[in-house]
DNA sequence: GTAGGTGCAAAGTATTTGCATATAT
DNA sequence: ATATATGCAAATACTTTGCACCTAC
């Protein structure tokens, strides 16, 4: 139907699998959380020596596009992680910086509430401040 | 007590009260919501015509420093709020970009509540996001 | 073989800083 | 009078883009 291997709107081709590509995807793939550029571009050059910095921009961009990361900035500070983890929030430490995933969800919020002044919520977002679990027994 | 006016830390005098200064802490004082810096500019020059763009971020950051207003990052823009209005939350209309503050919070963590993976948690950001009066109404 | 991807370096944005002039105290 | 603040322009930092070479298909 569509000629290629797989379907792609008309004029618009499939992205080329490339060693760049994959590794990057893999990094967010299997990172604990959401990660900084810089972040990205260390834990891909452990395995594509080379690699650019613009490419690493260009495939972020690429894969946002694509929907299967999507970036959080979180204090100013702009994080790519993977899509489809299902729903979840972040918890940011206060002590140590870093960044967690927490499927739990402190909301609930089913979409269409009506917030007072009529304001329509279609989604939310949680962000938790405090110290996880290493600095609070380091505490 | 301190030989000045009023008591600030030895060595440390106190910021001087000027025109820019007055007008960009009453642009966020008397702001809907939160504001980007083109905006705060825009609203100061209306009042103090030839502001420039290094001072509002040096008073930007004189007001953050002093606690009297704060940056908060919303999908990677950067934009201030006045302090001290409580506990709210923000709502960023999906339709027209424009982000709204909300006194009513959907969430109820006392502090050092501790989430599931041991995270003790001091405190919360949440943001709304979906259609505001305005663009439900026009919808 | 060819369209698309990569790395490097140059070009854009956003924010900060240096310096001479202006102003609050 | 004098230290501090301002405006402009240069400097920085982060992200995007142009281009010649390389690679997946």
């Amino acid at each position: 139907m569509c000629g290629g291997r797989s379907c792609y709107p008309a004029e618009m081709s499939a992205p080329r699998s490339t060693k760049q590509r994959d590794v990057i995807a893999r990094v967010l793939d299997v990172a604990e959380g959401p990660l900084a550029v810089p972040d990205i571009l260390t834990r891909t050059q452990a395995q594509v020596p080379g690699v650019g910095l613009a490419t690493v921009y260009r495939t972020l961009k690429l894969l946002s596009d694509q929907g299967s990361i999507h970036p959080v900035t979180l204090d100013g500070e702009t994080l790519y992680e993977a899509s489809g983890r299902g729903h979840h929030h972040h918890f940011s430490c206060t002590a140590c910086g870093r960044v967690f995933t927490l499927h739990a969800c402190p909301v609930s919020i089913p979409a269409g509430t009506v917030y007072p002044g009529g304001f329509v919520v279609e989604a939310h977002e949680v962000t938790l401040y405090g110290r996880c679990p290493d600095c609070a027994a380091r505490a």
